[in-house]
RNA sequence: GGGCCUGUAGCUCAGUCGGUUAGAGCGCACCCCUGAUAAGGGUGAGGUCGCAAGUUCGAUUCUUGCCAGGCCCA
């Protein structure tokens, strides 16, 4: 900003912005400022103030922010900004997500030490000690994206999942779901990886790109009936499996008790069963040559349900209830045999179904995914890698293996590690979230989310369909499970903790950190245990960092050890914002929280936006460059414009959006949005500096171009006020849009002349007044969205202010404009938009005719209906088509003819089926009007009301209709040699004016003026002498032969022009 | 297989509580204006509103079915 001088009251401002050059101006003053502390500071707090409540979700900071981030940062800075100017107190504090599998991933590619045994051997606290360093690196570049971005957020007052002080309210929340009886422990199938080395939650394996094709073995394998007598011969019966690995821990076979099923002889006399649906598909295993299969018997899946088998590996034989045949409700014919292979360690509804059947489990496949010494033929190996053994084991036994194919599926992946999950059964903890669900569905009614239906829709289904929630995992960096238990079965007991204070009193120890490998070194006898032999030791699990960031309402405030008023007054939070897929992971884990802990909502309005993808639909992605580099946009567009782009996308209503691979989209905003806008307030300094003039807050005008500008920039307040009450950012950009054609394209345009200061002429000071209050007030309602822009020229209309506070003062420190701030005027509103569409048609005769603007014509006529409004602002018409004269005419059939359009919504009740026969013979001018204003028409009479009637334009008549056909705008065409005259004397002025400008004169520059014209153009000119001179600010005036060599040709005539800048 | 969302101009998207002539921006063509000027503006071409049936006097809008794409869940 340049310093206003003694006569200026405003910077100097380039018509040209460089947008990114003030943005970094902008943020150093900011910074030396303190403008965001002060934005906070300046609303009173509580009991007299309000409280808006953002929380800000936790990101991890061990990688850099993207585009999605960005997105999410820009929404998660429009809105409290937005409340801060409504007068709320808006405390935004930033977080970081700091434990869990990503850490520790990171961590163990770092240090090159992977898997739990290598960190035991390597020392936990010094893993964790790096995980600590690690977590944190990317912070700085965190803090320089977000400050960049002019996203408003207090990095000092953060907080971090892994300080003390959150993690003690993290197990708080343990102790309480304990006491509440929502958790228990369970040994229990689940997803598991084994890269990771620990079970992952249902909603992590589908997490993003964690499901995604994957080619296994797929084989069909036989188990030997036991015989009963009434079976044809020996039996075998046909079972599909896509994991062979798991075929060693088989204990049992599944088919459906309705199904049917078949017993076939093939190749070689064997005779075996499947499911009948199942003969097409193995047509060819149990076909005998060229014949179609051979049923010898059939029977239902309750048939054999209860039968035994011989196991086909003897690891596990003669376990008690198993190898036998279950009847099962969730088998199906669909893909296999109808016969399902069950691993009851290894499979969900292989679990459910052997337990209720009485059979034990077993899991011969330890953490690391390796069969253990029960498989003696297998041990040690890995699961997938020991799939192509096993099949070879059993083709080498012949009659087992009855079809051995490849199959490819959809498999989820740990998302960490990227290896292929297992199934498997391991102990977990779990939140009983199956027992909350009513309560979660009815507490998500009092949820405001945006796009609505996600609330009955993607969340809402999937709080119906939820699962309870394993919230431990085997690792070591996070949050520790508050659980101690005694070490000897014969003197159980179980201890859970819910704050440093209990830990200390049980045992003597206050611990200053509750990571491990520091929480697992308090050790103290078993009370329970007269022998004083048995210890309480901690269970060794860390909590899912789910689990912490969804705690992070009430952990960021270290409740309920402090702030506990601070907390309860603000549960739920006013605002929270993330991306879709969060329905299932941080907008769900709060919920459940929230409503396990206080029954109650953990946020009261959330915005779920969509995802950026590529011009090709693809995701953004680092290896393609698909996207421009948002440091780079920053440098060359600014970040207001990629602000602009991002928030009025369809992406706020939870659609997709593509983004251009290059920065066009963003350039265009400034062009669109940023420009005009700039140009407006450039525009004002320059004719307010020329004049020295400091303009105030004034809505007092009565001239009707400032009485409109004003009535439509209110329009804009009420819009946008709306607009943001309601979280639809992208409505408010388009309301400020469209509002900016009014202001730009209309009102500066059509007022150009009177913020001239004429010799002789007074100052209009009204035009600056009002077009500085417009300015004023747009940019208040633009802080949000575009905070540097507003900053910028909202300084400038106040440059002695900022000055006077030495840079302190802020658009950001502002009220947002009240509604009643400016004056309404609906009907001149209504009746200047009409003239402008008049304003048009007339534009769009000229042009037909090619009859230049500049070429002053007699006149124009408006004919029809809805005309008169127009008539007081008949002289602003008539200056921007360029006529003598506007006439309003009643007899519109002299120009036009009248065509019947019958009121469908009036008549429709009224005249039932005959409506469409009234349309029809009107449309074919069917009809005729009566003295009294009604009209016949196909037999009906209608009254006024129940029609309008639409004016066409006539057959070669410069007329031209409007939207609407009410009315015909006719041009008169005929031009005079004194039109023509007044034609060509303002083509002199645009040509003396295209000197000065090449001159490089100042608008205010007087000049001397030299005309050479030919002796007839001379006597053209003669009267108009005066009023070019006035025009181009020429203080003296001579007409001369033209100089041949500089001559140009205007409107067939030779001319040329010399000009002089005069010194006074 | 179920649920939700989307389908409107070459592209990106508004809109329609049902009313008979559906809008914007970009792109394209032509033109104008310029004391906001390496800007600005106007005009125009371009649409069977995914397809079909139903309800209705009347459907792009409501209902149902189908098709295509996306997301979520099995």
């Amino acid at each position: 900003m340049t310093n206003p001088s003694d006569s200026h009251h405003y910077p100097e401002v380039s018509s040209r912005a460089d947008f990114p050059g003030l943005e970094s101006k902008i943020l150093t003053r900011w910074e030396e400022n303190q403008t965001f502390n002060k934005s906070i500071e300046q609303r009173v707090d509580e009991p007299d103030g309000e409280r808006f409540v953002f929380n800000d979700g936790p990101p991890f900071a061990n990688g850099l922010p993207h585009y999605g981030h960005l997105l999410t940062g820009y929404v998660k800075d429009v809105v409290p900004r937005y409340q801060t100017m409504r007068g709320k107190r808006v405390e935004r504090n930033f977080g970081w997500d700091c434990h869990g599998l990503p850490a520790e991933m990171q961590t163990e590619k770092e240090l090159g030490v992977s898997g739990r045994k290598a960190i035991v051997d390597f020392g936990i606290g010094n893993f964790n000690n790096a995980c600590r360093e690690s977590v944190l690196r990317y912070t700085g570049e965190w803090e320089t994206y977000v400050n960049r971005m002019a996203r408003w957020v207090d990095f000092e007052n953060d907080y971090k999942t892994m300080n003390l002080d959150y993690m003690e309210s993290v197990i708080w929340a343990f102790k309480q779901l304990w006491d509440k009886g929502l958790l228990y422990e369970a040994h229990r199938v689940m997803p598991y990886s084994w890269g990771a080395e620990t079970p992952l939650s249902n909603f992590e394996i589908r997490l993003d790109d964690a499901t995604r094709p994957r080619q296994d073995p797929a084989l069909t394998v036989r188990f030997a009936l036991d015989p009963v007598a009434s079976d044809p011969g020996p039996l075998s019966i046909a079972a599909w499996t896509t994991t062979p690995w798991t075929l060693p821990s088989n204990l049992a076979l599944a088919v459906g008790p309705e199904i049917t099923y078949v017993v076939v002889k093939i190749e070689g006399g064997d005779l075996v069963v499947v499911a009948e649906a199942a003969l097409e598909n193995y047509e060819r295993e149990l076909s005998v040559g060229d014949e179609p299969p051979e049923v010898v018997a059939t029977m239902t899946g309750a048939d054999l349900a209860g039968r035994t088998y011989q196991p086909i590996f003897d690891y596990f034989a003669g376990r008690k209830n198993s190898f036998v045949i279950i009847g099962a409700d969730f088998v199906e014919t669909g893909d296999g045999t109808g016969v399902v292979h069950m691993a009851p360690g290894f499979g969900e509804d292989d679990q459910r179904v052997c337990e209720a059947a009485g059979i034990e489990l077993v899991v011969p496949v330890d953490e690391t995914g390796r069969f253990t010494e029960d498989v003696v033929d297998f041990a040690g190996q890995n699961v997938f890698d020991a799939n192509p053994e096993v099949i070879k084991f059993l083709k080498a036994r012949g009659n087992v293996v009855l079809r051995h194919e490849t199959y490819d599926h959809n498999y989820p992946h740990c998302w960490r590690t990227d290896t292929p999950i297992i199934y498997r059964a391991v102990n977990s903890w779990y939140v009983r979230v199956t027992d909350l669900t009513d309560r979660l569905l009815e507490v998500n009614n009092e949820i405001n989310w945006i796009p609505d239906h996600i609330q009955q829709g993607q969340f809402g289904r999937w709080l119906e369909g939820a699962r309870d929630w394993s919230i431990s995992r085997n690792r070591f960096w996070g949050a520790p499970l508050p659980v101690w238990r005694s070490d000897n079965p014969d003197f159980p007991r179980t201890d859970v903790y819910g704050s440093i204070d209990e830990i200390e009193a049980d045992f003597g120890v206050r611990p200053t950190d509750l990571h491990r490998p520091y929480i697992d070194d308090l050790v103290r006898p078993n009370p329970d245990d007269p022998s004083g032999q048995s210890m309480m030791r901690r269970v060794p699990e860390v909590l899912d960092c789910w689990f912490e960031s969804g705690s992070m309402p009430f952990a960021q405030h270290h409740y309920p050890f402090e702030n506990v008023n601070e907390f309860e007054q603000h549960n739920p939070a006013d605002f929270i914002v993330e991306y879709i897929a969060q329905t299932r992971g941080w907008f769900y884990t709060m919920h459940v929280l929230g409503v396990a802990l206080f029954d109650k909502p953990a946020f009261a309005n959330v915005i779920c936006h969509g995802v950026l993808l590529d011009a090709e639909g693809r995701k953004l992605s680092k290896k393609l460059r698909n996207y421009p580099d948002p440091l780079e946009v920053f440098e060359t567009v600014g970040s207001d414009a990629m602000r602009w782009y991002l928030i009025s996308s369809p992406i706020l209503r939870g659609l997709d959006t593509r983004i251009e691979a290059d920065d066009s989209g963003i350039r265009e905003v400034v062009r669109l949005v940023l420009n005009p806008i700039w140009n407006t307030y450039s525009f004002f300094t320059l004719y307010a500096n020329a004049d020295g003039y400091k303009a105030s807050f004034n809505t007092s005008s009565t001239n009707t171009l400032d009485r409109y500008v004003l009535a439509k920039t209110s329009e804009l307040v009420h819009n946008a006020t709306a607009a943001l009450d309601a979280y639809d950012l992208a409505t408010a950009c388009a309301s400020v849009q469209s509002y900016l054609d009014a202001l730009t394209n209309w009102y500066v345009r059509r007022s150009r002349e009177r913020f001239w200061n004429t010799s002789g002429e007074p100052l209009d000071t009204d035009a600056l007044d009002t077009l500085y209050t417009v300015l004023t007030t747009v940019a208040r309602v633009i802080a949000p969205l575009l905070p540097f822009v507003a900053e910028e020229i909202w300084s400038g209309l106040h440059a002695d202010e900022v000055e006077a506070s030495n840079g302190g003062a802020s658009v950001h420190l502002q009220d947002w404009p009240a509604l009643d701030e400016l004056p309404v005027d609906t009907d001149l509103v209504v009746a200047m938009d009409r003239l402008r569409e008049v304003a048009s048609a007339a534009l769009s005769l000229r042009e037909e005719r090619n009859l230049r603007v500049r070429l002053p014509l007699a006149s124009v006529t408006i004919a029809g209906v809805g005309s008169s409004i127009i008539e007081p602002l008949s002289d602003i018409l008539a200056d921007e088509v360029n006529v003598k004269q506007v006439l309003f005419s009643d007899d519109a059939e002299a120009f036009g003819a009248f065509r019947l359009k019958p009121n469908g919504r009036v008549l429709g009740p009224k005249l039932g089926k005959d409506v469409q026969t009234v349309i029809k013979a009107a449309k074919q001018g069917d009809w005729e009007m009566a003295d009294d204003g009604t009209v016949s028409v196909a037999g009906h009479t209608l009254a006024e009301g129940d029609f309008e009637l639409a004016l066409d334009p006539k057959e070669g008549v410069a007329a031209a209709g409007l939207r609407g056909n009410d009315a015909i705008v006719v041009l008169d065409t005929e031009t005079t040699e004194s039109l023509e005259a007044e034609g060509f004397a303002r083509d002199l002025v645009r040509l003396v004016q295209q000197a000065r400008k090449e001159a490089d004169l100042d608008v205010t520059d007087r000049i001397s003026l030299s005309l050479g014209l030919e002796p007839e153009a001379k006597a053209v000119v003669a009267p108009h002498t005066d009023w070019i001179a006035s025009q181009v600010l020429a203080t003296a005036i001579e007409i001369v032969d033209p100089n041949e060599k500089s001559a140009t040709d205007v409107d067939g005539r030779s001319v040329s022009i010399e000009l002089a800048k005069r010194s006074n």
